[in-house]
DNA sequence: AAATTGGTTGAGAAAAACTCACCCTAAGAA
DNA sequence: TTCTTAGGGTGAGTTTTTCTCAACCAATTT
C-alpha cells in the first residue's frame, strides 16, 4: 500500500475552460480565437475531457459540432463558474498598484475613431495607464482582461453598452474624382476599395441605392480599413465610408461624398465596459 | 501593425486555485497538501499571480504567510468561483457511463472499517463502482473528484456529515498478555505500540487513567494503525486501540482489553459526502 | 468539380508545472 | 545562548501539458 497515495486529479481546468467556451460559443474555431490559441488545441482540450468523463460533450457534425443533451445540461455550471471567476481575476486587476485601462477594438476603430480621443481620455485620467489592442471580433469582457471595447455591433442585442452612433456608409473619394460622379452608375468605371472584414459594405449601400453593380467592377481589397482610406485619399478609388471613421476627412476636405445615398447597416458603434469602469465611461461618452 | 493581435492572456488558472487554496487553509503547505503538489509549486504559483498583478497577496511571516488585506478581499470570490467549478466537475463525472463512487478514507479506516462494510454496500448498489483512496488527511469534497469520506474529524466543525461513532480509545494487547496487567503501571515493563500518525493517543489515554508514563519506557512505531495491529495480535506489546477500528478483533477474541478505562479523543469517525450521494450514505447508515 | 467551412490528426516545439535539494528566518525549547 | 522546528524561498533540471503547424477529411455551397 503506497505511503503517499496517488490522488485521483480532476479534470485540468484549461479543458474545462475550452469546454466551456466551445459550448457557449457553438464551435471549436470561435473558442480557439476567444482563448487566443488553434482550433487543433480546442479539439484536443475537448478529447481530453471526454476521455476523463468516458463519454462524448458534443456531435461532431459536417458544418460544425453541437452540444450532446448531456453537454447542453451541464454548460450552465461552467459559464457561471467561469464567469464568477472572470469577475474576480477582473477584482484582482484592480489591486495593480497604477489603474490600467485595456481597451479592445476593432483595428480600424482603434486607428480612426480612437486614436483622435485617447489624448482626451488621458488628460481627463492622469493617474491612469490606458492601452489599446485591436481584435477582429468583440471581447468576452465577462472573461478577458478588457476593461473597454468599442466595436460595430447589433446595438439591440442586449441591453449592455452604450451605443455612440449607428453606423452609416456611403461612397467617398478624393475631391478631385467628385465631380464625375453624379449618380451611382458613375461609380462604375472606378475601382472600388472593399476592405476584407467589410466586404458586404458595397452590397448593402448598392441595395439601399438601387445600383445593380456591373460584375466586372475593378475593386480593390484590403486587410485593414485604414489602408484602404489611404488609399482613397490618394484618389486610387472609390472607398465605402462608414460616417463614423471618417468624418475627420471629410471635415477636412480630404475625402467627400458624391452622392447623398446613405446606408445603414444596422449595427452601431458601441462602448462596453466592465462594471468597474461604467463611471468613466459614462463621463467620457458625455463629451462626445 | 499586427495582424493577429497577440490577446492579453488573464493570469494562469492553476495559479488562480493555488491561490485560493492557499488563503482558503491559511498556508503553503496545506495548499499543497490539498493540490497533490510540493509546497514549492504553491510559492511558485502565488509568485506568478503577484507578479501578474504587480502586488503582494501574502505577508511572508517567519511562522507561515498571512494574507495582506487585499488577498483577503479577493479570496471570497476566488472561493466561490472554485465552488461553482467543483460542483460542475462533480456534476460532469456523473455523465460517466458507469457510476462510480470515489471513497476517500484515512489508511487504517480503510482497512479496518471500511472493508467489511464494502461488500454490502457493493450488494446493495450493484450498479456502482467503488474505489477506495487512502489519504492523511480529509479531502474537500467541493473541490476533488472523491463522492464520500470516512475520517475521524471533530463532531461539531459544522453540521454536515454524519457521525458514525464517537473516537473511544484504551489499551489493547494478544489475550496471553492480559492476566498480567491489572493497572495503568503494570503497563510499564510492556513495549507500547505508536502509529505515526496517532501518536499522541498514549498521552490522552494515559492522562484519563492518571498514567504518569515514565520516560524510559519502549515504544515501536508504525506508519500505518494496521502494521501496529497486527503487532499487537502477534503479542508484540500493547496497543492503543480505537474502539471503531478493533471490534472484530475484539469480537473475535484475537485481542482483549486488560483495563476498564477508556479515552475520548473529541473526535468522531466521520461520514460526509457530496449531495449527490447523500441519499446513498444515509441509507448506509440506517443499516449500521 | 472546385472551393469553402469547420473539425481532426500526429509530430515536434514551446511553455508550464513540478520536484528536488538546499537555503533562510523566526520562534520556541533546551 | 544554542538547538530545533515550522514554514517558506530558490534555482536548476525534469516531466507534463499545451500549443502550433501542416496536412487531411467530409459535407456543403458555388
Amino acid at each position: 500500500m503506497a505511503v503517499s497515495p496517488p490522488r485521483p486529479k480532476g479534470p485540468p481546468l484549461n479543458a474545462l475552460r475550452a469546454f466551456e467556451a466551445a459550448a457557449r460559443l457553438g464551435g471549436f474555431s470561435r473558442a480557439a480565437e476567444e482563448l487566443g490559441v488553434t482550433p487543433g488545441a480546442i479539439t484536443q482540450h475537448i478529447k481530453t475531457l471526454e476521455d476523463w468523463v468516458g463519454a462524448p460533450l458534443f456531435e461532431r457534425r459536417s458544418q460544425g459540432v453541437r452540444l450532446t443533451v448531456e453537454g447542453a445540461r451541464l454548460r450552465p455550471a461552467f459559464t457561471t463558474a467561469f464567469d464568477k471567476m472572470g469577475a474576480a481575476v477582473h477584482a484582482l486587476k484592480e489591486l495593480s498598484r497604477t489603474p490600467r485601462v485595456h481597451i479592445a477594438a476593432l483595428p480600424s476603430v482603434a486607428q480612426l475613431w480612437l486614436s483622435s480621443r485617447l489624448p482626451r481620455l488621458r488628460a481627463e485620467h492622469p493617474q491612469c495607464q490606458f492601452s489599446v489592442t485591436a481584435l477582429e471580433q468583440p471581447p468576452n469582457l465577462l472573461r478577458e482582461v478588457f476593461d473597454w471595447s468599442v466595436f460595430f455591433e447589433r446595438p439591440q442585442s442586449d441591453s449592455e453598452g452604450i451605443v455612440l452612433e449607428l453606423d452609416e456608409i456611403f461612397p467617398v473619394c478624393a475631391p478631385h474624382m467628385a465631380p464625375s460622379i453624379k449618380t451611382a452608375h458613375d461609380l462604375t468605371p472606378h475601382t472600388l476599395l472593399v476592405d476584407d472584414t467589410w466586404s458586404e459594405d458595397w452590397d448593402i449601400w448598392a441595395k439601399e441605392a438601387g445600383w445593380a453593380r456591373p460584375a466586372d467592377v475593378k475593386t480593390a481589397r484590403f486587410s485593414l480599413y485604414a489602408l484602404a482610406l489611404e488609399e482613397a485619399r490618394n484618389g486610387a478609388g472609390i472607398l465605402i465610408g462608414h460616417a463614423s471613421l471618417i468624418r475627420p476627412d471629410l471635415e477636412a476636405g480630404r475625402l467627400v461624398a458624391p452622392l447623398p445615398m446613405q446606408a445603414a447597416t444596422g449595427l452601431a458603434l458601441m462602448l462596453r465596459t466592465t462594471p468597474q469602469f461604467q463611471a468613466m465611461a459614462d463621463s467620457f461618452v458625455t463629451f462626445e
